[in-house]
DNA sequence: TCAATATATTGACAGAGTCCAGATTAGTCG
DNA sequence: CGACTAATCTGGACTCTGTCAATATATTGA
C-alpha cells in the first residue's frame, strides 16, 4: 500500500473545497492508516503525530469530512462507531469473539443491493450490511 | 392481532425456562405491544402497567430474554437500541425523516443471505441488513 | 499583511448503558 | 405450610460516546 503523504491528504480537502489545518490533515492520515477506527482510537493516532488534539476537533473534522463524502462512519451494535476511508457502496464481516473487521464488496456487484422482499412504500436509498460470525484466528482447530 | 393476554407472555417465560416475575411479564408484554421500542420506551410503558421498575430490572430482563431467544435486540445507527419479539430471522426498514421502521422479510427467503462475494474465511451466522430511505409519509408531492 | 471567516479549544452537559452491594422475592424441598 | 437458597430487584454511582456553547486561534484571499 502507498503511504499516505501529507500531500495525498491536504490535496484529498482541498479537492473538496474544505480548508486544510494540521487537525484536519492528521485525523484524515488517522482514518487512512487505522482501518476501521473509534473517534478514540483516531484521536490518539492524531496525538502521536501532532502533539495534541481536542476530542471536539477530531469529532468536528470526522462530520464535516463525512459531509464531504471523504470520510463514511458506521456504527456496529455494541461498538462506537467506526471510520473509514473506503466511501463506495460496501459492507462488512465483523468477528464477534475478538471484533476484528473487514470490508466486502456489495452483494450485487456495483449496483446496491437496494432491493427488499416488500418495500412497505419507501424510498431506499442504502442498504447497510453487516456480516456477523467469526474469524480465521477465533475459529477453533 | 391477537392482544397479548397476561399468560400469554408467562407461557412465553415459562416455555424457556424462566421464572416467572411481574417484572418480567411487563417487559416481555412492553416489547410485543410497542414495536422496535427502545428500553426508555420499554421502562415507562412497564410503569404504566405495574406503577415502578428500576432501570436495572428493565435491562436485566431484556438481557435474559435475548439470551433465551424470545427478544431480539438491533442497534441502528443514530438510535439506542431497539427491541422486538419478531426473533426470526428478517431486516428492518428505517426512515430517515421520521424514524419510522418496518421489518422486512429475508431478502432470500428462509435461508438467510448468509453469503458475501468474499468471506475472508469468515465463519458467518448472521447477516444484518438495515434499509435506509424515506417512507411513504415523508416523500414530498 | 490584514481583515473576514472558518476552525480549534475548553469545559460543561446529556443519553445510554453497566457495575455493585444490599434488600427482596420466587420456586423448591422437607 | 415454613424455611431455605438462588434468582431478582433496587438505588445510586459511574463510564463511555458524543454534543453544545462560548471564547480563542488559525487559514484564506484580497
Amino acid at each position: 500500500m502507498t503511504p499516505t503523504s501529507v500531500s495525498d491528504a491536504s490535496d484529498m480537502l482541498r479537492a473538496v473545497g474544505l480548508s486544510v489545518t494540521a487537525q484536519r490533515l492528521a485525523v484524515y492520515r488517522a482514518v487512512v492508516h487505522l482501518h476501521h477506527a473509534t473517534a478514540d482510537q483516531i484521536c490518539e493516532q492524531v496525538r502521536h503525530e501532532i502533539g495534541a488534539v481536542s476530542r471536539q476537533a477530531v469529532y468536528d473534522a470526522l462530520q464535516t469530512m463525512r459531509v464531504h463524502r471523504i470520510v463514511r462512519r458506521f456504527e456496529p451494535a455494541g461498538s462506537s462507531a467506526r471510520y473509514e476511508t473506503r466511501v463506495d457502496n460496501h459492507h462488512h464481516l465483523i468477528c464477534r469473539q475478538c471484533g476484528s473487521m473487514c470490508d466486502v464488496d456489495c452483494a450485487k456487484g456495483t449496483a446496491p443491493c437496494l432491493h427488499p422482499v416488500d418495500d412497505h412504500g419507501y424510498f431506499i436509498d442504502e442498504a447497510e450490511v453487516i456480516y456477523w460470525g467469526t474469524c480465521p484466528d477465533c475459529t477453533p482447530n
